[in-house]
RNA sequence: GGACGCUUAGCUCAGUUGGUUAGAGCAUCUCGUUUACACCGAGGGGGUCGGGGGUUCGAGUCCCUCAGCGUCCA
């Protein structure tokens, strides 16, 4: 067996048993096993992403719950890819091609596409390969991309089949326009801020009354040459008698418009007079609708003003127009005032610039399967942990509006529609829209192509994502889904992501799921998923958002590279509690680090306090296990790792994987290394207990070992294999994991069951040699190894103390430790184990003890008097339960017996 | 405007269904190279749990209210 080396190396051992575990097959998810499935499909990242420490955390949390299921014995599949990131990928294609001062039309649809899968081939799978350096154990082999042949095939089959369900519809509305990617984008693509920007008050000519006003305030007077009426509240007394006259349009082509009644507008805002410009304004163009008014669009798609905004503004860009149309206002005496102003805009999510509302023909969706969605989550079938997004989910679902599908780009799932050849598509009707003689709809296509022409967008990426968890098992394809093991894995186990995409994907995979998966079969057989957990947010110290712009996120390799995968796996997961958002910090991760060297030291200590045995099962070591020779500590620390494997059990099960790695944490470092392994070199010189000492290290780390491997695998793995755990039969994760009750069990039946109140004592001893510790430490005696100990302990104490002499000796660095009931004139404190005192009689500062332990006393006499007065209160003693009140009984005897010890010290000082 | 979070030690956070003297990691101070580990060990200091009110024998924990911060929705 290979010596253990003095500090844990990861990069190394990383790479090796990486290459091991994926040459073996160790992450191929088998549907025939019989073995009950845990399934997870990864939030497919954006084929153009690196990896972000949003990423890490996300993805950990997976191959946490992934390898702990292989662990319990499940088949685990974790399913990974990618998805084609419409506006993202064709994004950086066309920034590409514009180095070599190129657009996309200047290749033409085909070859652009054809050049957008050249850069994916080349370096569309960074994300997936920087995963690996992780330690994320997904089935590679199944590796899938939103636009591989058969995924395609999926999500224009279910184009067809909403369309022909009357699911899906083209229509003329208004959408969120974002004039960088020229392309409409959902609802959800839209992020509101508040913007600064000025109100402009514009006054408007009475046609019929010259010199005579109507005011209005505006954010936007570039769109006034758009304007086709001035509206105010019918009810409004201020401009009941002018509604139906005329005004005169105070920029751009001159034009009378009227002035109109209608209820959307609010009186308090401003004049209370709103001017309508239809084709850039949502409640503007239903407010035209209502009054039969035409819509009149002064921009271009690139956000620039056209040919109808007027000679003075057109082919400026839509910002610069804003200026000039002020000046222009200005200059005619039109413009009253201009005062700063904030509202919110909406921004295009992936561009940045604040969208246009406008008016164009595009695919919607009418959501399937809505009642059921919500159904499945509150009915449990679904659960979220934290389970609060759970309202979010409902009140998103309970406010549909139709979701806008099609997008203008190249890229992307062209939508399965073709149009019979010269007809005026924008002009058809929608009874003509269902005409199979003017629309062919259909995954083949029409078989006389030459009289038709295709649709020309695309579809949203969230359009194809939205059946990931089924699409990926073979989904529709029923020989498939029988080859990949659909039966076996869907519904999928956990979905692990952030609630920033709640709407986005979450939502929409549940409507998915029920209306494509196993038709006329019951709910839970049809959701997608049984839990969702939700990680936080990943901010920085000052609690932003990590982001590229912001250059605050650090890089995931390089933390790997300085703390091992191992170390920020383990990192970021004790700073990462439900549901909250995390502030990062380095020395966390750094704690990680610290934390395999204290596991890799601890194992090494193992293999040179002793000669390894059988360790290949657990059953092995515990037959080497000799419970007559159990003493108090060896006791305490098989019963604190049973208690920490409970909690780990217990935290898998609520998703607090926080809480699972602080357990093994403080299990490891205090109970184990600090206190157990201590002990433990006094046990090693002794023949007599030296091998039973040495197994039950063996089964302490072992178990360790499997409740930290999900957290760490590599590091775990390594260690696995050098002190003999995996005997034949290889990698960690083929071993099952056994729970608290199961190993108490086995330890029963060979005799061994955990004596409480020896475990017990081992907390008084703790508190005596702390106490002890501090004695010596407070006169600078902290290292010295040869101090004289006097104790002042009864029988019951002193059974307890002689039992454990030469371990309490070495812990507390003691040459002698002689009982003696006289403890007088001596540094001295009072322990749960009676008096301990530093015979330092020559040269005591008798002054400086006095004033110590009359500080003691007073603190302890408080809290005497506290106590007191809750058991003297007799609404506590009616009231509280009985274990309560007798705690409070058995605190105050211990605190008046400690006063009286102290008391009496005192005294002897004189 | 509505919903949901958050506010506990210098920093970042735990704190289960209310019940001993509120914990951890980091930082800080003192001591330390004793047969794993200085990526370490031992010891110390540091908090009126955001403010106010209430319920209760008892509140960091439950309720109300105010303030600040954050996120989502309108």
């Amino acid at each position: 067996m290979a010596e253990i080396s003095k500090s844990y190396e990861a990069h190394d051992i990383e790479k090796k048993w990486y290459a091991a575990w994926q040459s073996a097959g160790a992450f191929s998810g088998r549907a025939e096993t019989g073995k009950p499935p845990y399934t997870i499909v990864i939030p497919p990242p954006n084929v153009t992403g690196v990896l972000t420490m949003g990423h890490v955390l996300n993805n950990t949390v997976q191959d946490i719950l992934i390898r702990r299921a292989r662990l319990e014995g499940k088949t685990a599949l974790w399913l990974p890819g990618t998805d084609h990131a419409g506006i993202a990928t064709q994004t950086v294609v066309e920034r590409e091609l514009r180095k070599q001062k190129k657009t996309r039309h200047d290749l033409g649809r085909d070859k652009f596409v054809e050049k957008v899968w050249e850069w994916r081939e080349e370096k569309g799978g960074i994300i997936l390969e920087q995963l690996r350096r992780l330690g994320a154990s997904c089935d590679w082999d199944r590796t899938q991309f939103t636009m591989d042949p058969a995924y395609s095939q999926a999500v224009l089959g279910v184009f067809v089949d909403l369309f022909k369900k009357g699911y899906i519809y083209r229509g003329k509305r208004m959408v969120n326009w974002c004039p960088v990617s020229q392309t409409a984008l959902s609802d959800e693509e839209v992020i509101m801020k508040p913007s600064k920007g000025f109100l402009w008050q514009v006054r408007y000519e009475l046609v019929d009354q010259p010199g005579q006003y109507i005011t209005v305030k505006t954010t936007r007077p570039e769109t006034i040459p758009g304007d086709v009426a001035i509206a105010v509240h019918p009810d409004d007394p201020r401009y009941t008698e002018l509604i139906g006259k005329l005004v005169r349009r105070p920029l751009g082509p001159a034009a009378e418009i009227p002035i109109i009644g209608d209820e959307a507008v609010d009186r308090e805002f401003g004049s209370g007079a709103l001017k309508i410009t239809p084709a850039h304004d949502k409640v503007d163009y239903e407010i035209g609708q209502r009054h039969g008014l035409t819509a009149l669009d002064v921009l271009n798609a690139d956000g620039t003003l056209n040919e109808l905004a007027g000679p003075d503004l057109a082919g400026m860009d839509r910002f610069v127009g804003r200026k000039r149309a002020a000046e222009l206002l200005n200059e005619s005496g039109a413009l009253l005032e201009a005062e700063p102003y904030e509202n919110n805009v909406g921004f295009s999510e992936r561009a940045d610039v604040p969208i246009e509302p406008r008016l164009t023909w595009q695919w919607w969706l009418k959501y399937p399967r809505v009642e059921e969605a919500m159904a499945a989550v509150r009915d449990g079938h679904i659960k979220f942990y934290p389970e609060r997004w759970a309202k979010v989910y409902q009140h998103w679902l309970g406010n549909l509006q139709d979701w806008c599908i099609s997008r203008q780009l190249w890229w992307g799932h062209r939508i399965p529609v073709w149009y019979r050849k010269g007809l005026e598509v924008e002009k058809l009707t929608e009874a003509e829209l269902r005409d199979p003689t003017k629309l062919h709809v259909s995954l083949q296509g029409p078989s006389d192509p030459e009289n038709w022409v295709q649709e020309n967008d695309v579809l949203d990426t969230w359009a194809s994502s939205w059946l990931w968890p089924f699409a990926t098992l073979g989904w529709p394809d029923e020989a498939k889904m029988k080859a990949v093991g659909f039966d076996t894995f869907y519904p999928t186990t956990t979905l692990v992501t952030g609630p920033d995409i709640i709407f986005f994907w979450v939502a929409r995979m549940i409507m998915a799921g029920l209306e494509f998966t196993r038709p006329d079969e019951p709910l839970e057989r049809r959701i997608p998923f049984r839990n969702v957990y939700f990680t936080g947010i990943i901010r920085d110290q000052q609690g932003r958002k990590m982001s590229k712009s912001l250059g605050n996120s650090p890089d995931p390799l390089d933390l790997i590279a300085k703390y091992g995968a191992d170390g920020l796996r383990f990192g970021i997961i004790s700073i990462a509690p439900q549901g909250q958002d995390i502030r990062f910090q380095e020395d966390r991760i750094e704690g990680g680090k610290n934390f395999c060297n204290k596991l890799w030291n601890a194992c090494r200590f193992r293999q040179m306090s002793g000669p390894m045995s059988d360790n290949s099962n657990q059953g092995a070591i515990m037959a080497r296990l000799v419970p007559a020779q159990f003493d108090a500590d060896d006791h305490a620390i098989l019963d604190r790792l049973l208690a920490t494997t409970r909690e780990v059990d217990r935290c898998f099960v609520e998703f607090e994987f926080s809480a699972a790695v602080q357990a093994l944490y403080g299990f490891f470092w205090n109970d184990f290394c600090d206190w157990y392994v201590e002990v433990s070199k006094s046990k090693l010189q002794d023949a007599a207990v030296r091998d039973n000492c040495l197994a039950l290290q063996d089964l302490v780390l072992r178990q360790t070992l499997l409740l930290l491997h999900p957290f760490m695998p590599f590091i775990t793995e390594e260690l696995w294999q050098l002190l003999g755990y995996a005997g034949e039969s290889g990698f960690i994760e083929q071993t099952k994991i056994e729970n608290a009750s199961s190993v108490a069990t086995a330890g029963h039946t060979m005799g061994l069951t955990i004596d409480q109140d020896a475990a017990q004592a081992v907390g008084q001893l703790k508190t005596l040699v702390s106490a002890a510790r501090t004695l010596k430490a407070e006169r600078g005696l902290g290292s010295r190894r040869d101090t004289r100990f006097l104790m002042k302990a009864d029988e019951a104490a002193w059974t307890i103390i002689s039992g454990n002499l030469a371990k309490i000796s070495r812990l507390i660095g003691a040459s002698e430790i002689v009982r003696q009931d006289n403890i007088e004139g001596a540094p001295a404190t009072v322990t749960p184990l009676g008096t301990i005192a530093v015979d330092l009689a020559a040269n005591l500062d008798v002054g400086a003890e006095k004033i110590r332990l009359a500080k003691e006393l007073e603190s302890l006499a408080k809290h005497i008097a506290g106590t007191e007065a809750r058991l003297a209160n007799k609404a506590f003693t009616h009231k509280a339960p009985p274990a309560v009140i007798e705690g409070a009984r058995k605190q105050l005897a211990e605190q008046v017996a400690k006063h009286v010890e102290l008391a009496r010290l005192l005294k002897a000082m004189g």
